[in-house]
DNA sequence: AAACTTTTTTAGCCAAGGCTAAACTGTGCA
DNA sequence: TGCACAGTTTAGCCTTGGCTAAAAAAGTTT
């Protein structure tokens, strides 16, 4: 029967503690970074499957699959091609530069291993891909090798 | 050895194809929606901490936690009150009102429900805080039960 | 009480990311 | 060939959420 009594704090007090604030700062400031690249690399992403799905990205398709105006992709892709990460030309398909596609692939894995990591802990397919949608951007490099781990014993198991 | 021909579409199809656009759009239009609440949210469940841990909320100690300048939080308090969560008199301390004060309890307890599963997981206790921060607002009910569940029996089996 | 310090508020700047309306281009068909 | 329609771009509006700078109020010290 192990106790916690010199194994640091009591775990029940670690959740009614408030971090110190400079933690608590890093926290929020973490999520706003987050924030600050998560719609960029959706946009990387979505191309990057639309190039490789129907052969190219058209400003009507990634304004449907996004759910918004034409005239909202038409600037963000002006962002886009600003960063680096796309080229286009005006009236014609947009294609991912070396760096967009870089990207695209970092995203679409990290998206992937979110979402199986969802399916293998029970979630249906539909709520699971619009959790991963959002969560896909906030979890840490520790904790994805931890989710992907565990999908991979998971699945093992079920085989 | 299984096989998937009579069990729906093959697993190793959903991942590489796209769901169709109305659907796809519903993820992001999910992901934005959250945004909208986000930061309310952590407002608010931060002055219910505040207010149950140092006895009050001043300006000052939600600017240091949030790692935000202290213009940002007053306009964000007058929002804020503007949206009947808070009262607050000039140079006064932030109290919640009822409706702020149930929707920090929701937000205290979900909060709770993904930082124990992260850490049930294994992720070490400070990336959980972080990772926690930014998917609490993007895990549906459903994958919440499923999460809170799976911390019940990490637990049981570890007791 | 006066002076100084801290806290709070207000005003105004900026970028991001939605929108509508209107102009422009390109394509396909009569 | 010409014209209509679909797709694209541009201009300009709005809200959110950061910021700085400066004014005003409150609190503390001498
Ligand atoms: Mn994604
Ligand atoms: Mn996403
Ligand atoms: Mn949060
Ligand atoms: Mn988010």
């Amino acid at each position: 029967m192990p106790t916690y009594s010199d194994n640091g704090p009591d775990p029940s007090e670690q959740d009614t503690n408030l971090p110190p604030p400079e933690q608590h700062a890093r926290q929020y400031a973490a999520v706003r970074d987050a924030h600050e690249t998560e719609l960029i690399e959706d946009y990387v992403e979505l191309i990057g499957d639309l190039l490789d799905h129907a052969g190219e990205a058209r400003a009507t398709d990634i304004a449907a699959r996004m759910g918004v105006r034409q005239a909202t992709v038409a600037r963000m892709i002006r962002r886009l091609n600003d960063q680096g990460l796309v080229t286009n030309e005006p009236y014609r398909s947009i294609f991912l530069t070396e760096r967009g596609r870089a990207m695209a692939e970092e995203s679409r894995k990290r998206h992937g291993v979110v979402l199986q990591f969802l399916r293998s802990l029970g979630v249906d397919d539909a709520t699971a891909r619009i959790d991963a949608e959002g969560m896909e951007h906030h979890v840490s490099e520790t904790t994805l090798g931890i989710m992907h781990a565990f999908t991979r014993s998971q699945n093992k198991a079920g085989d």
